[in-house]
DNA sequence: TATTTCACG
DNA sequence: ACGTACGTGAAATAT
């Protein structure tokens, strides 16, 4: 007796929860804000009643939703959103890992199901809560019925309590009444026709004085609006049907079990597990149950015994599988000092069984176990790691036949996600979650036990989607060839670039002093929000806002007004100036190493598409296309008895297309002739080759960068700075001259949807979820994406291969000459002078063979005492 | 931590 | 009626 119920009208607080929250994704693409809302919601109930009872009700079909803004389209139900259809049976999964109980019933509508338990309830004396976010619920609110509305509101969810007295003070009516003032005025969302010309106003007040339709229509004559009277005589049917379908039907015949809704613990393991999976981070915390521990976990062993150890180490040789680790000591040590941490042990696993983390001291050193970890990469049939680039700086593997990453294996099945750390393999290929809190040795043991367990996985996988080849091929070898480039780094001149930085701190300090003067005030200039109150309110400049924080002061806004306002051109140069100090002369500075030379990281397992990243420092972004940038390249040198050598494929990507469109006219005009944009603008604007105009190529130019980025009149209008209208003539031109590309693209696309992914000439793989969103923007970013990768991928395939083949055939010949630098569709080599030539031949050799297409690969070569000269 | 801006291909 | 070109990383400011 007394005993409390809550009651959850599921549909409609996912709903809620899913207009409420921006859009949250996982890893795995999965969309979990509706999720995420619900939850909380419901622990904050929870947490407020501490009910006894619970239950979850769904409709059995929801392809329709009745939510208000929805709803006022036309009345018209629209099918749910796909990001929220995929949340629902996801939230049933979790509640029931919950133990929550969860009741659908078909022919039931959640709306029965809800009214008849709380009447049950309520006869058996309990208390009864209701959450929903419709109020057509509030008919339920009884003494011990209470409606409970949630409201979410930046963020924080606040609720609306109606006991039946509520409702009455709230609406003038009881809850009983509110269905027939339902009847009346009727519902759009719930296609409730109602009575036509009578709305709210007079549906409350008929009610409130009558407190039925029977009673009303018995008084039909009196009715107050002479209109509403004629009216409900007239409709009189509409107003009895109406009732009928706002009436919530409190007497349905479904098995119901109370004792199946009693409350448990909810934080169970398999809750903990879908919790991981659907990265609540801060609800995690609630659970102080630890992971389930996993059968593997039973043979962990921490080895600090020498003999033992060597033992282990000899039984691992020839293993068919070796998965092993490098466990370094973190503690005590600053993140930014991570890599130097201390070596405290490594971790091995050769079976099931053997999953061993051994420890250095005790006589075990740090080189012994490196040189027999070498040794068993040596012989075992498959040695694995998790970012075996890392690992190579202890361990001397030059083949790279036997070794798989399991970093990059994952990254190439699913090359959208953030991470690829064993923890992220381990529970989604072997079903693990490893516990954050375990002991060092327990994570180096899974660290090792996860790259045995997954790599056979992750390779079948690998093979079914066709990328073993790609992986075996082209990125377990580039592995070790950005591991060279990585030791390699480049020499930078540490005077020079300070005395660069000097200068432009020299000319800052000076526009500095004249913006404050034009602006009549001091004020922090690189702060998009002062410089925006300065210019666009202090000064009242036209151009109004743009950005939802404030007023655009983006280069693109800032140049149209530059001719007019000089203090707009002196922001912009001194924006100028200030990027190139704090980004490069300053940011280079940091990352000079003792011997003079520069180490950036390359990384491999970024981007969605394929290329290299490259990152502390960026050396992909040195500046090139502005002067004064590009003579920070005089500091970027190559080492005394050496000179550089730059090489960069000439229009790569519109060759890749020209090649996988198969687009005769485009092959054919590509083959005779290498200046792209001109021949473009020659065959798409009918003008003899030599003819063609300065503007003509531009346009022509832009055009093609166009369709390499998944054309669309909008952006190309913007870069050229013309109409929507003749953007689109300009396309349907281009398309007219090369009937292949159009083709070809739409096929691209037609595939995409099709397949959820895209593929490059050498089968990389990029899903593209967006094309199957409710959202017109998404999808049209989808069709974009899935028109461009195919072509940035490819290209990114083919200098991995060349850059493979040129530090190759450097190393086969013994030849000091270096590869350095990689810049998407360049490579920059350090050239010993006395091989020069060689140099040269291989490299141009080297890329040129690295794809063989239907149009040849150009490269364009250039050497220098500098990057400057070199480029 | 998120936003804005800007450097590169 | 929507509001964008594709792919990155770093610095600075605002929250």
């Amino acid at each position: 007796m007394g005993n409390k119920i809550v009651l959850i009208d599921g549909h409609s607080i996912l709903n809620r929860a899913f207009f409420g929250l921006p859009d949250l994704t996982n890893s795995e693409g999965l969309h979990t804000n509706a999720i995420y809302g619900f939850l909380t919601i419901m622990f904050k109930i929870l947490e407020e009643e501490k009910p006894e009872y619970l239950t979850v009700a769904f409709d059995v079909h929801a392809p329709t939703f009745r939510h208000e803004m929805y709803a006022e389209y036309k009345g018209t139900r629209k099918p749910m959103a796909e990001e929220l259809r995929q949340q629902v049976p996801v939230i049933k999964e979790v509640l029931a890992a919950m133990g929550v109980k969860t009741i659908e019933q078909a022919g039931l509508e959640a709306d029965d199901l809800l009214g008849t338990l709380s009447k049950r309830c309520e006869e058996q004396g309990m208390e009864v809560s209701i959450i929903s976010g419709d109020r057509d619920l509030l008919q339920l609110a009884t003494e011990h019925v209470k409606i409970r509305i949630p409201k979410t509101k930046q963020g924080k969810t606040e609720v609306e309590d109606y006991y039946a007295g509520d409702v009455k003070e709230r609406y003038q009516v009881t809850p009983k009444e509110f269905i027939d003032l339902k009847a009346l005025m009727g519902d759009t969302s719930d296609n409730i026709p109602g009575v036509p010309s009578i709305g709210e106003k007079t549906a409350t007040k008929i009610i409130a004085e009558y407190h039925s339709i029977e009673e009303a229509h018995a008084h039909a004559d009196e009715l107050k609006p002479p209109r509403a009277s004629k009216a409900l005589k007239e409709h009189w049917d509409l107003a009895v049907m109406s009732k009928e379908l706002a009436a919530i039907n409190v007497t349905a015949d479904f098995p119901y079990e109370l004792e199946e809704a009693k409350l448990g613990n909810l934080y169970t393991e398999e809750a903990y597990a879908y919790f991981q999976r659907l990265q609540f981070k801060n609800l995690l915390s609630r659970f102080d149950i630890s992971a389930p521990a996993n059968q593997a976990e039973t043979a962990f062993k921490e080895i600090t015994d020498e003999a033992e150890a060597k033992k282990i180490l000899e039984a691992a040789k020839g293993s068919p599988c070796v998965g092993a680790c490098i466990y370094q000591n973190t503690e005590d040590v600053l993140p930014l000092f991570a890599d130097q941490a201390e070596i405290a042990g490594i971790g091995l696993c050769f079976s099931k069984e053997d999953i061993y983390c051994i420890r250095t001291g005790n006589g075990i050193t740090e080189r012994s176990l490196f040189e027999e970890l070498e040794d068993i990469a040596k012989t075992a049939g498959r040695y694995v790691m998790f970012n075996l680039k890392q690992a190579l700086s202890h361990l001397k593997i030059t083949d790279s036949g036997k070794c798989f990453d399991a970093t990059v294996a994952a990254y190439l099945l699913n090359p959208l996600k953030n991470n690829y750390t064993y923890e992220d393999v381990a529970r989604e290929q072997l079903n693990i979650i490893i516990e954050e809190k375990a002991e060092p040795y327990v994570k180096v043991c899974y660290e090792a036990y996860t790259a045995y367990a997954s790599s056979e996985i992750l390779w079948e996988k690998l093979k079914e989607c066709r990328m073993d080849k790609l992986f075996a091929e082209i990125e377990m070898p580039l592995v070790f060839t950005l591991y060279d480039m990585e030791q390699n780094g480049v020499k930078v001149e540490a005077e020079a670039l300070k005395y660069y930085g000097d200068q432009l701190g020299a000319k800052i300090v000076e526009l500095e002093k004249e913006i404050y003067a034009d602006a009549g005030e001091t004020f922090n200039i690189n702060s998009p929000k002062q410089l925006g109150v300065i210019l666009f309110e202090n000064m009242k400049l036209p151009g109004g806002k743009k950005t939802k924080t404030g007023y655009s002061t983006a280069a693109d806004v800032l140049e149209k007004l530059a001719p007019d306002y000089p203090v707009v051109a002196k922001i912009l140069e001194y924006r100028q100036y200030s990027k190139l100090k704090s980004t490069y002369a300053d940011g280079l500075a940091n990352y000079i190493c003792e011997d003079g030379r520069i180490r950036s990281k390359f990384n491999q397992t970024i981007t969605a598409t394929g290329r290299l990243s490259s990152t502390e420092p960026n050396l992909q972004n040195i500046p090139v296309r502005m002067e004064l940038g590009r003579l920070i390249r005089k500091v970027f040198i190559p080492e005394d008895g050496y000179v550089f050598v730059d090489a960069d494929y000439s229009q790569i990507e519109l060759r890749v297309l020209a090649h996988c469109s198969g687009d005769s006219h485009l092959i054919e005009a590509y083959k005779q002739e290498s200046d792209i944009h001109r021949i473009t603008a020659s065959q798409v604007f009918h003008v003899p080759f030599d003819e063609v105009t300065e503007q003509q190529r531009r346009n022509a130019k832009a055009v093609n960068f166009g369709i390499v980025y998944g054309i669309s009149s909008f952006g190309l209008s913007q870069d050229l700075s013309i109409t929507r209208k003749e953007a689109a003539q300009y396309i349907e031109d281009y398309f007219k001259t090369y009937p292949g590309i159009k083709i070809f693209l739409d096929d691209t696309v037609k595939h995409a949807k099709e397949m959820g992914y895209v593929v490059t000439l050498f089968g990389r793989r990029r899903p593209v979820p967006e094309l199957k969103s409710s959202n017109f923007m998404q999808r049209s970013f989808g069709e974009r994406v899935a028109m461009n990768a195919p072509i940035q991928g490819t290209a990114a395939d083919i200098i991995k291969i060349a850059m493979i083949g040129v530090n190759q055939k450097l190393k086969e010949k013994k030849m000091r000459s270096r590869l350095v630098l990689q810049v998407h569709d360049e490579l920059l080599i350090e050239a010993y002078k006395p091989e020069l030539e060689e140099v040269q031949t291989i490299l141009k050799e080297e890329m040129e063979r690295a794809a063989s297409m239907d149009v040849p690969l150009e490269v364009d070569m250039h050497t220098g005492e500098n990057w400057y000269e070199a480029k």
